[in-house]
DNA sequence: ACGGACGGGACGTCCCGTTTGT
DNA sequence: ACAAACGGGACGTCCCGTCCGT
């Protein structure tokens, strides 16, 4: 993600939610969208490769955790690692300001299986993003994805929990106590 | 020998099922329906006014329930009309037979938002199917209407309950245990 | 080709030929061709592939050329069976009241290098069809590839003596002509 | 073409003529044509009105045109005029570094009708452009006229004629050849 | 002056649902 | 009654040409 998106990229986006939130997403077109934006379906498409991706934001979660993955100090454990990655999340992609937006997006596509299955894609790339930024700093392979595993598996029960409006803390302490309750989990097993 | 097999019904709605559950509602093809069940897309639609249609079958449970009111003799209460109209669903259409078939479609509708819509527009019908039966009976029209709700109520808590595999007992049963125990609750409350 | 062209096809063929001539291939949309047809854009891409095909009707003539070869008794020569085929075309697909049609498509397609590519395409298809045939009847590969370019030649050269609004003779005269100027000219050289 | 333009008019004139060539004119993009001369699509569009403008370079022979007829003694007559004219054309336009290019450039626009069409228009500018130059010069407008189009037919020719790789003679003596012929023509009618 | 964002619109695909013809 | 033809409309792609901000 840029620092500075266009201001059309988050007009689409806020469009997009507001109308799938009110018609549900089948019943919404893209040029619906972009004209509540203000904008035409040839600006929609040069932001979003399809109308799926607009509640997908272009792989910027894992463009987020990878660079927080490669400025962590080399001796920390991956577990530590993987905690200062979701800790970066929270400081710059799931701001406090966006959680409101985030409980509608979520119950979007809680209501849709075609967006499930891209978001069940997404997360792929996320666990990819942990994984490749652990084995670049020397792990071991399956260390690695272990690690990463648990690290989506957090993000995704933060995530959850955190997207709730009586929520009020930052995510990064919510995903980190998710990463711990995910770790305990592990070893009680 | 007829030159059709009788049963184009039967076998359009379990070649849906069967693809919805395979690939999603909304990737599979009113085309491929009909193929699957030896036959071509028109006569799709001369059964199922749409795609949807399909997995609702045709109103068929509220003309049982309306019927099985209208048999009920005059003295019953509204509670015990709505038990033995649920009962009559559950010898006419939810037989044990179809059980299997039932949590599939379940399962289907519980994936799709449209379909969910459908379902609850369906409930209404079978609402108004009973409500419009006690009114007929001489009920207030309150009265018909509330133990309408109950009785509408008891049907979806039956239908999950017994649409599950390891539930052996009659769709009737069910429904009656259902119905009353959301009598007991509402005298609970 | 079905032996009934659907009135639809026919009504769309004349109405790109006019709209083409008028302003030009690449100032027409696809959706005025279906509209001056009464029909609509659906229906235009049900018939052709993409806009350009409404001017190459289908791959009809390689039919008729080949089911045309198929049908010549087996003692004749390459140059007889290709004469024969050329009549064929000649009665059945260029007959006398489509000659104007032909001349005004000839000039859409004269005006408009995008279409001559498709037109040398479908010309390549015109002789491996008669190639095709003639390899079918047991002649030589080689044999059977030069008898096929002559045809192809004279069928081309035979096109646009035809297609002249002064031209009164039946195609398959026009084309047997040719053939024998092209047969001449390949002795002489 | 002038000195004075800037070098990226040239380098896209040049990589617009080899992408024509090379792909057609409706198969090259702008953003191709703009990045072979290692510029974007703005700046093509800065220099070219559209992409059809870049085989007809801005109006400059018709500025040579009248500037020449402007400049020829007062006492001349009107095909001495045009003559004169047309050595300028020869001098400053066509130069014979210009004319591999050129017959590239005629290559191109033979094969695209919609080119055509503008060259069409550009030599209409060019007859008007030596039309008004005489008629500044005192003549009667229908002479002025006449002699235009001679002028721009001897013009047409001479392009023709020296724009093949045999031709090794300036620009300027061929069209008057041209004009010669033109006026032969006109005087054996 | 320059690039990037934007508008506009055609094309071609897909699929649901309706109508027509036999 | 049945199939095929038809209508309608969304999606996604492409590309020309414009315009604004710097």
């Amino acid at each position: 993600m840029p620092r500075w998106k266009p201001d059309a990229y988050a007009r689409l986006v806020v469009a997009a939610v507001d109308l799938f939130a009110e018609h549900g997403y089948e019943n919404t077109t893209v040029i619906e969208i972009a004209e509540r934006a203000g904008l035409t379906k040839s600006t929609f498409f040069r932001y979003f490769s399809d109308k799926r991706e607009v509640l997908f934001g272009g792989g910027a979660v894992a463009t987020v955790l990878a660079e927080a993955i490669d400025e962590v100090a080399a001796d920390r454990s991956p577990r530590e690692v993987i905690a200062s990655a979701l800790d970066a999340v929270g400081s710059q992609t799931f701001t406090p300001e966006t959680r409101e937006f985030s409980a509608r997006r979520r119950a979007v596509i809680a209501a849709s299986p075609e967006l499930q299955e891209r978001e069940a894609l997404k997360g792929l790339a996320l666990t990819s993003a942990m994984c490749d930024g652990l084995v670049r700093r020397g792990l071991p392979e399956l260390t690695a994805r272990i690690a990463a595993e648990f690290g989506a598996l957090a993000m995704d029960i933060a995530y959850e929990r955190w997207s709730v409006p009586t929520c009020d803390e930052d995510f990064g302490l919510v995903a980190r106590q998710a990463l711990d309750d995910v770790y305990e989990a592990s070893t009680g097993s």
